[in-house]
DNA sequence: GGCGGAGGTCGATGGAGTCCATGGTGAAGA
DNA sequence: TCTTCACCATGGACTCCATCGACCTCCGCC
């Protein structure tokens, strides 16, 4: 984990697409020697994988919202973890010090959705309540942090 | 917008780095068919670009919190974003329905560089007060969502 | 029925991906 | 200081992919 191998990492978060051969002129070695760099970086798991990011509206999903849940004092939490992740509309789950032991981000297509969305989590078992956030807009997300190390 | 463009945004968020013969094997066409299809939707928007997904802790950004922004009654929005965009620790930002106007998804080293990053916001001008989540672990994340449309 | 456009297949070619042998560099130990 | 070893970049070779042009097919429309 060098310089280069930051170098290319952020490369890599900007354009996911980019070619080895490409890669390989930007951060001036051969393209066999990037390719067994990220190889490496993918083995070791700091590279998880590559993803298309898409204009949720475009795919009828332009509803964004956040869910912070409020555990019951007895909940068996893989069980609570267990049912959200069967829940597609939960693009991201966090467990969180505070009072609301988890927070979601969901994606609906409508308001209508995310109510039974809501329902939905709210009689899972182990959950005691819930809040939610609607996002108006998503001014920038996932944005590459740069100057990465 | 059919069925076979769907199928290829999802097998795109699933491994954006596919070649296009792998794609079009996939979804039964031919690489310049796929060819077009994936330029046209990136074209049109709907595909946004490709990221690589990196394991934010093997980067020394281990630390992820949640950060929610109150702003002034007499802010200048524009002026708040600006501020905010200018912050490379600001990952995600949504403009929210309720009190607070901003959820920020943050990632730094160190609790300690976290501190440092609400000070920031809170004195940025227009900012009336933040409150912040941490995230103790990520479940999940960006997971994208199966059968789209 | 003929026409035109959208979107498909096929074939060719230039370039990229990937394997392999070779050689250079730096660290550890005699 | 010299040897050895491990690691990694290089360059060549071969395969496969990306991409362009030509043509074909289906459909809606005059």
């Amino acid at each position: 984990m060098d310089s280069i191998d930051l170098r290319l990492i952020e490369l890599l978060r900007e354009n996911a697409r980019s070619s080895y051969a490409e890669l390989a002129r930007q951060v001036g070695l051969s393209a066999p020697a990037v390719h067994e760099r990220v190889g490496k970086l993918e083995a070791a798991g700091t590279i998880r994988g590559y993803r298309a990011e898409v204009d949720y509206e475009a795919l009828g999903l332009g509803v964004t919202a956040l869910i912070g849940i409020i555990e019951d004092s007895g909940a068996d939490t893989d069980d609570v973890l267990t049912a959200l992740r069967a829940m597609p509309e939960v693009e991201s789950c966090y467990f969180m010090a505070g009072v609301e032991s988890y927070q979601l981000t969901v994606r609906v297509g409508t308001i209508a959705e995310l109510e039974q969305l809501i329902v939905r989590v709210n009689r899972t078992p182990g959950v005691a309540s819930t809040r939610t956030a609607i996002a108006l807009s998503t001014k920038w997300e996932n944005r590459p942090q740069p100057h990465l190390g």
